[in-house]
DNA sequence: CCGACTTTGTGCATGCGTTCACAAGCGGTA
DNA sequence: TACCGCTTGTGAACGCATGCACAAAGTCGG
């Protein structure tokens, strides 16, 4: 805060402000959304939608629209007061800061029931996600193409990473692989790191993991059912029976 | 505070009035963390470990020490000082508050390559949350057992959801189909959903959904990539030029 | 029985994210 | 050109979550 004068003036100076500095400022859960709005602007887009405004796009992804307006302002001021937003244009700016100007190879490890899900769907490829290397050790699989890419040799990982430029390692092996998988996929360069395995990754500071667990998922969904569960029966009853006089057990 | 020695222990009782005030104001980020606090614990557990300390445990998940305290204080006090947590005892308390002492009867929609993936995975009957019903349109999968269950068709969503007392419905349809489906279920009952298909669902206040989107997850990635690969430019080139030319103060 | 040592549980400050409310700015209209 | 109505962009207030730091409370050795 140190270049521009004047203290908490309006900001005149649309031009003004670096993309760099801005990115750094993104919070987590705002680049999330950001995400979603892209999906619901390119689907606009696809049907023809040339504008739209903060509150059309804040009900079709879901959100509030001061906080569809703020996520905005993150990334830039792209809205033409008193009409809205240009799809195309709210578009290409997500996609720049999101950086998805570039593709980001994407590796596969572990082809077992997800590894094939994943390997198969095409959902990544037109989202600038493309599946480049498939890995696992199983004997059998070694060159079996799965979704139109031979798998190979989990100690091929090194080499094939490199020569395909994997930016992002998905991890679908069994808990107890998933570590020294892990592992190898940072010696191999990977600095992003998808995991579906429900372990903890341990990391160096230079990579990003993020994990997805659907155990933990499921038992947020249960936490909630057991919550509603009790508040109707502290209503009804004021005792420790279920709402229809189930006890609840072990 | 209010555990008395002897009452309780670690037989996993129904809530009793200052448990479920405590249920509810716990924060969703502590909910999501005690989940995988659990999984340690019972991966401790089958190990033969019988106590843990706070730092030994937010270690293993992962955490900062203070924040696991914080969280499991939302749940009690069940913890020795001096000594540490037992880790049966903390087990079970989680387990209550989670409500995952009985079980949550699961449902997954759309048995295509996702769907199978879930249907065959033998991580969720183990946790409490068995899968019991598979739904699709495709005729040729009508009846075709998948890990061990027998598909229905879509059509006998809630007569089959009733029957079998689903509590939990996984949408793993195409996203075209993802709101029809979730309209189905929630007027068979169902009232926790998780949905993989990349739309954003809308459904009544008594309904909870929960979305794994991978490609928001991706994209997350992709952002730290570019910010990170944005950095190290500014670092070693030093010209202050931004990806779009425009000037970047230090 | 005491005192030293260990670890929990939590009050408090701090920072982050969300929400509100409204001035600024733009297009349309007369 | 001047006015009007609409929508953006954002300062400011609020609320929630995180991390710190320490008193309270227990164990253990002597
Ligand atoms: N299938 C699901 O729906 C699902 C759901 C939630 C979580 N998960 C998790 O995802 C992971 C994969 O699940 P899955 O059902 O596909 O398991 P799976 O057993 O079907 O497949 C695992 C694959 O990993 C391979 N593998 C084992 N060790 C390896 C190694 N060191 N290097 C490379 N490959 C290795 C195996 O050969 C196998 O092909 C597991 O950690 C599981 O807990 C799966
Ligand atoms: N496969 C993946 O790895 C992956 C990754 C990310 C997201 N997804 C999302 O998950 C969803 C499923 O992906 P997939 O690869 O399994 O797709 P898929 O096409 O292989 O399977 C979809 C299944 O849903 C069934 N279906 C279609 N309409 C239905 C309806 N109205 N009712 C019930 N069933 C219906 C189809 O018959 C098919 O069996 C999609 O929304 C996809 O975007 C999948």
């Amino acid at each position: 805060m140190a270049s521009q004068r004047g203290e908490g003036e309006t900001t005149a100076t649309p031009l003004e402000p670096a993309d760099r500095e801005r990115a750094r400022a993104i919070p987590e859960a705002a680049v999330a959304r950001l995400a979603v709005y892209l999906r619901v602007l390119s689907g606009m887009a696809d049907q023809g939608v040339t504008a739209v405004s903060s509150e059309e796009l804040s009900q079709a992804a879901g959100v509030n629209a001061a906080k569809l307006r703020k996520d905005l302002s993150y990334i830039g001021s792209y809205g033409t007061r008193g009409v809205g937003y240009d799809v195309e244009v709210l578009v290409s700016h997500i996609e720049r800061i999101l950086g998805l100007t570039r593709n980001h190879s994407v590796a596969v490890v572990g082809i077992g029931n997800l590894g094939h899900a994943l390997a198969n769907y095409g959902g990544f490829p037109g989202r600038g996600f493309p599946v480049t290397a498939l890995f696992d050790v199983d004997a059998d699989l070694i060159g079996v193409p799965v979704g139109g890419i031979p798998v190979s040799h989990i100690d091929d990982i090194t080499a094939v990473c490199l020569e395909r430029e994997v930016s992002i390692g998905v991890i679908a092996t069994p808990p107890p692989a998933a570590q020294s998988v892990c592992d190898r996929l940072v010696s191999a360069g990977v600095q992003c790191i998808l995991n579906f395995a429900p372990v903890v990754l341990q990391v160096p500071d230079n990579v990003e993991v993020r994990k997805v667990d659907l155990a933990v998922e499921m038992q947020i969904l249960s936490f909630h059912v057991a919550r509603r569960a009790d508040e109707a029966a502290s209503v009804s009853v004021g005792n420790g029976l279920g709402v229809d006089g189930m006890v609840i057990r072990p």
